[in-house]
DNA sequence: CAGCATCCGCTTTGATACTG
DNA sequence: CAGTATCAAAGCGGATGCTG
């Protein structure tokens, strides 16, 4: 893209962050770590190669990412974050709560991913009794299940079935967010396509924690 | 921009405020509040009027901003933040101090406008004494001079001449950022076209809050 | 197969001129 | 002041082909 041409901090950043596919190429990083060229290409749907490769290589030189040759047995070219690209992780965190209003908006051709969705419910969810014992919610919607672990006042996500969930949600992914985060009752779960088994109480223990963070000073 | 179709926070809201010059804009109002047509222009140089027509468009159809028709006297049409919108401003300060260290790179071609200067060093830089009296410090540097006020544990900045400042510092922008975010020693202000007067050492009542916050959690 | 480069049609942007 | 209209240039998406 070609540079705004502003001395400002704001524009300088967009300068180098602010080109399409850029921010979510630094997504998948955030999300899966060191990554090959074609596990990348799988969490970005739709992107050409060739734009992939010349963002790869834009963003290696503006030091947000490193390329590094993986020795045997991997044998493969991995590309990771750098310092200064970890440093984009807030800034993600913030966008992802920001977005997640936005969700109510699913439309037929969206790709789903489900750790794209469970990182969202990372940053948007809290554990409203932190004193409770923990309990499990097995979450079985996009492309694989998601177990949402509440306690200790943190929520963690992990791909892949839950042992032994307090409850199983199932159904198409919109309406088991409106769920989690307040927005759709629980009650009519049913009506909206989501089958539930298990405590639906067990709900009330996650909170939405706002769409934006209170600003820092 | 096309719709990345994906059903990802993040990508949702790059849908919405991803456009090339969408988060200028944004920025500009959370900069100036509530501003005219020709004003966002000004703060905007180099944008094609059409673009800046259509991304208002689009933003006030994303809830982000909203048009007033001001009454009389003023009788002229208002674009101001939505409370979505204003949402943005912490993202924007992030934006912001991830991209002080880019500032290094001034290019002869870069506009200059001081209130982006301003901001940049509230966002950036903080009182490292705040128990001590407050000082002023004046910078002549940009389209008008900067006034920053440093005491209380905070930073503030108003535009124009400050009265009976500390401090004054006149010069290229770069320098005198360099120098208020410790990347530049004090002490070789003259070699780099800085004009100094007053007390060199009320530099070091200033600390920069290094370029990223600590991730919320 | 992983990691690209090239080509081509289409969309978005930039520059400028013009208007109620 | 607050835009719209027009058109050339740049960027993107999709398909394909190449190389270790």
């Amino acid at each position: 893209m070609r540079s705004y041409d502003e001395y400002c901090a704001v524009a300088k950043s967009l300068d180098v962050i602010g080109d399409r596919w850029t921010l979510l190429i630094v997504r998948e990083l955030v999300l899966k770590g060191p990554s090959r060229y074609t596990d990348l290409r799988q969490g970005l749907p739709g992107i050409a190669t060739n734009l992939l490769a010349q963002r790869l290589r834009e963003l290696e030189q503006a030091d947000v990412i490193a390329r590094e040759e993986a020795p045997p047995p991997i044998a493969t070219t991995l590309f990771r974050l750098t310092d200064r690209g970890e440093q984009l992780r807030p800034l993600l965190e913030h966008l992802g709560r920001w977005g997640v209003p936005l969700m109510v908006d699913q439309r037929p051709t969206d790709e789903v991913r489900s750790y794209w969705l469970a990182w969202a419910l990372e940053v948007m969810l809290a554990d409203q009794r932190p004193d409770s014992p923990p309990v499990t919610i097995e979450l079985r919607t996009g492309d694989q299940p998601i177990a949402l672990r509440v306690g200790d006042g943190a929520i963690q996500t992990s791909l892949g079935a839950a042992t032994d969930p307090a409850l199983t949600l199932t159904g198409p992914e919109r309406p088991i967010l409106g769920m989690l985060i307040g927005m759709l009752d629980p009650a009519r779960a049913g009506a909206v396509g989501v089958d539930t088994a298990g405590d639906i109480d067990v709900l009330d223990r996650v909170r939405s924690r706002g769409p934006a963070p209170a600003a820092r000073r």
